[in-house]
DNA sequence: TATATTTGCAATCAATCGGTTGCAAATAAT
DNA sequence: ATTATTTGCAACCGATTGATTGCAAATATA
């Protein structure tokens, strides 16, 4: 069951807890009180974003302070390197759609 | 059932659909030559596609045309603007020098 | 030591996903 | 007119998803 970023994002739930973690890391419990769903709802949540090592944890004691790690979301930008000149050059998209008729 | 984007751009061949119909807009048939699935699997993942406004269609006689929509594509970039800056900051390749140590 | 807190793991469940096959409708070609 | 091609829709199926509850382990606190 191999998870990557995309699969990461996919969720509602999972972006909006990056969110939080990209403004500073924190504990399952505090990242559950932001959120409906039970505990353990979220802490699966974490899970999934740590699988693919977009959340990275530092245990003090008993707690756990899951932080993001901001160089997966590269990937994201990354991919998108294809299309972000069809939407950004105009001249571009003139291009293509002269192409496709 | 509502769509967005970010559930479309989640499994692989949607996102290897919208690399093909980026560099040029292409009938069902033609897309589904490209995967090893049946056809009606691609169809399938084509209307997600269009469901979320990622894909338009123009059709032509019994033939149809889908077409890549650059601007849905835009949506995810504007996400990743928050992020942006902390993988770019010069702050983040210092988290990692620490991490190391 | 006894109790409370924090967390992860396992079992369970309904809903969704990605795939298949079969079929019907519309258009093109013979 | 008959046949072939292109496509969408519906039904079905196993796997995965997102959520729940219950419980156990580890750590802090009284």
């Amino acid at each position: 069951m191999r998870r990557d970023i995309f699969q990461a994002i996919a969720d509602p739930t999972r972006r909006a807890i990056l969110g939080l973690l990209a403004l500073q890391a924190m504990t399952p419990n505090a990242i559950a009180e932001h959120f409906d769903s039970s505990r353990q709802a979220v802490s699966k949540h974490i899970q999934i974003l740590m699988e693919c090592e977009v959340v990275k944890q530092q245990q003090t004691g008993r707690e756990i302070h899951y932080h993001f790690n901001p160089q997966k979301m590269k990937e994201i930008d990354l991919w998108l390197d294809r299309f972000r000149k069809l939407w950004e050059d105009r001249f571009d998209q003139l291009d293509n759609l002269l192409e496709n008729l």
